[in-house]
RNA sequence: GGCGCAUUCGUCUAGUUGGCCUAGGACACCUCCCUCUCAAGGAGGAGAUCGGGGGUUCGAAUCCCCCAUGCGCUACCA
């Protein structure tokens, strides 16, 4: 087999989707493990449906998911340039090309006739063909009078009127399509650009493109391709069409899904690695068990083979649950400082804006050790977290109307608290020993003791290990809040 | 409507050339253990007659046919 190049060719028309982007990573991933190139190359060729900023978001996207690529935008490279909007002329020699050799030729049918025919088309429930090709058989002296009237022409591919077209996909086998279903597509549009299929046919041959893996939804394209190679003299690449992520209700995953751009997830507190595995399975799988796995294994393991043919619905669920086993793992691997630096900026941009800026790392670095393994997201942190940076509880006073214990009990816990927790030392082996003892000469049980010290002290029911929480909070700050708590129970008249 | 592709637990999937599948794993769900709460972790449970119907075969989730359903394409969008 020759050199492995393959690229990822997505349309600047807005951010990346999980899709757009688990084509991306499945190339990468193929090329990483074949040790060939892995291309960019932006499709720039539609005017109207460009959108500023998409490029740039296409980049950032690949940058956050680690897939580097060898050629493309900003690292340039022999067959550039990469964008398809600088190479009009390669595509309109190739169009011209066709023309001359009687394979293609010039389409003089206004836009409007056309959508007004396909909508006659579909009203008579006719078996559809996009067009007509009534210019294919324009005689030229009626071609020249349009010509010299200076009638805007596209240029139409001239395809086979029968026989089939079959090519072997990597993925599904043989795939065969009666030439009699397909259309005249247009090549070259009025404007002067080339459609997706003349521009990704010409691109793939002169960039050497060696396998063309993209999403399911070309299938169907793809012998319109494989006639264009032929009319060109060119060999085609080895197609892999992937199986399509889904939304929720099962149509192709589109903006109105929600959260399905992948800058979003980012956003929302998922980790790099996370993501490139869960994605990774989204359509791959190594075999019955093995799911967690990391960016070299992914590499070393990677096989078209392998992929799946049917569509996958995204479930959030667990992406969730790896994001959690990839936050556990970061700590485990990599150290609780590294944690909190990923951490700090959803703190700084989560906690509530009463709390001082900028956040104070390292308090932040005590801190997680106690919060990491309660999260599934980085941004779930703030939530869980803020009340080891806030003055003020603000909490409901009911909470403290523990199970178990009963109005004056409570106070006198909380009394014995401050009093006991006065002196001493203020480690959490300490305060726990102080509690415990506490409990014993109070003849109550330690839940409900901890309980209610942990709502004094935090102001909510469910936190990290309430000792060690504590500690970390400090004398003082523990102090206060006992006091706080002790004068909202005697306040309070509740029975 | 036409064409193409697909169809295993709610979801992601394993199931190499038919037998080891009374269909395995994971998420979510439930129970229990651990335990100061919440998590994490551990142990279990429930959940798929492999879309349906016909074949072929000693034997089929795995091969063939038909049907159904879903999705995709059917643009001078990609």
């Amino acid at each position: 087999m020759d050199r492995v190049r393959v690229r990822y060719a997505p349309s600047p028309t807005g951010y990346p989707h999980i899709g757009n982007i688990r084509t991306a990573l499945f190339n990468w991933l193929f090329a990483r493990h074949m040790g060939g190139s892995f291309i960019v190359r932006i499709e720039d060729t539609d005017q109207a449906r460009k959108v500023e900023g998409a490029v740039e978001s296409i980049l950032d996207s690949l940058r956050w998911l680690g897939l580097d690529w060898d050629e493309g935008p900003e690292v340039g490279g022999r067959y550039g340039p990469y964008f398809q909007s600088e190479r009009l002329d390669l595509y309109q020699r190739f169009a011209r090309q066709l023309l001359e050799s009687g394979q293609a030729y010039r389409c003089y049918c206004a836009s409007e006739r056309l959508s007004q025919m396909r909508a006659e088309m579909a009203e008579r429930k006719e078996a559809a063909r996009s067009y007509d090709r009534r210019c294919r058989s324009l005689s030229p002296g009626k071609a020249g009078d349009l010509e010299s009237q200076g009638v805007p022409s596209a240029i139409r591919f001239k395809a086979p009127l029968e026989g089939q077209t079959a090519f072997q996909d990597l993925i599904r086998g043989e795939i065969t399509f009666d030439n009699s279903e397909l259309d005249d597509l247009v090549l070259l549009k009025s404007d002067g650009y080339p459609t997706y299929h003349l521009a990704n046919v010409v691109d793939d041959h002169f960039m050497e493109v060696s396998h063309v893996m993209r999403a399911d939804e070309w299938l169907s394209s793809t012998p319109r391709h494989v006639l264009l190679y032929a009319a060109l003299g060119w060999r085609p690449p080895l197609y892999a069409h992937l199986p399509m992520i889904l939304g929720p209700d099962k149509s192709k995953l589109s903006k109105r899904h929600g959260a399905t751009s992948v800058v979003e997830y980012r956003d929302r507190g998922f980790l790099t690695e996370a993501m490139v595995n869960f994605l990774a399975l989204l359509g791959w799988a190594l075999d019955d068990k093995t799911e967690v796995m990391g960016r070299d294994e992914l590499i070393r393991h990677f096989s078209i083979e392998r992929i799946s043919k049917t569509a996958a619905i995204f479930n959030q669920d667990k992406l969730q649950w790896m994001n959690g086993v990839y936050i556990r793992q970061l700590v485990e691997k990599q150290g609780h400082a590294e944690f909190a630096r990923r951490a700090l900026p959803f703190l700084e941009s989560g906690l509530p804006e009463r709390v001082k800026r900028p956040i104070d790392g390292e308090y932040v670095v005590r801190i997680t050790p106690l919060a990491y393994e309660r999260v599934n997201l980085l941004s779930e942190l703030p939530a869980r977290i803020d009340f080891f940076f806030l003055d003020e509880l603000d909490y409901d006073a009911g909470l403290l109307v523990v199970k178990g214990m009963d109005r004056e009990t409570a106070i006198a816990a909380l009394r014995g608290c401050l009093q006991r927790l006065g002196g001493g030392p203020f480690d959490h082996t300490a305060i726990e020993g102080v509690m415990r003892s506490l409990a014993e000469e109070l003849g109550l049980k330690p839940g409900p003791l901890f309980g209610l010290v942990r709502v004094a002290v935090t102001g909510r029911t469910a936190t990290p290990p309430l000792f060690e929480t504590m500690a970390v909070l400090g004398r003082d700050r523990c102090l206060r809040r006992l006091e706080s708590a002790l004068a909202r129970l005697e306040s309070s008249h509740a029975a």
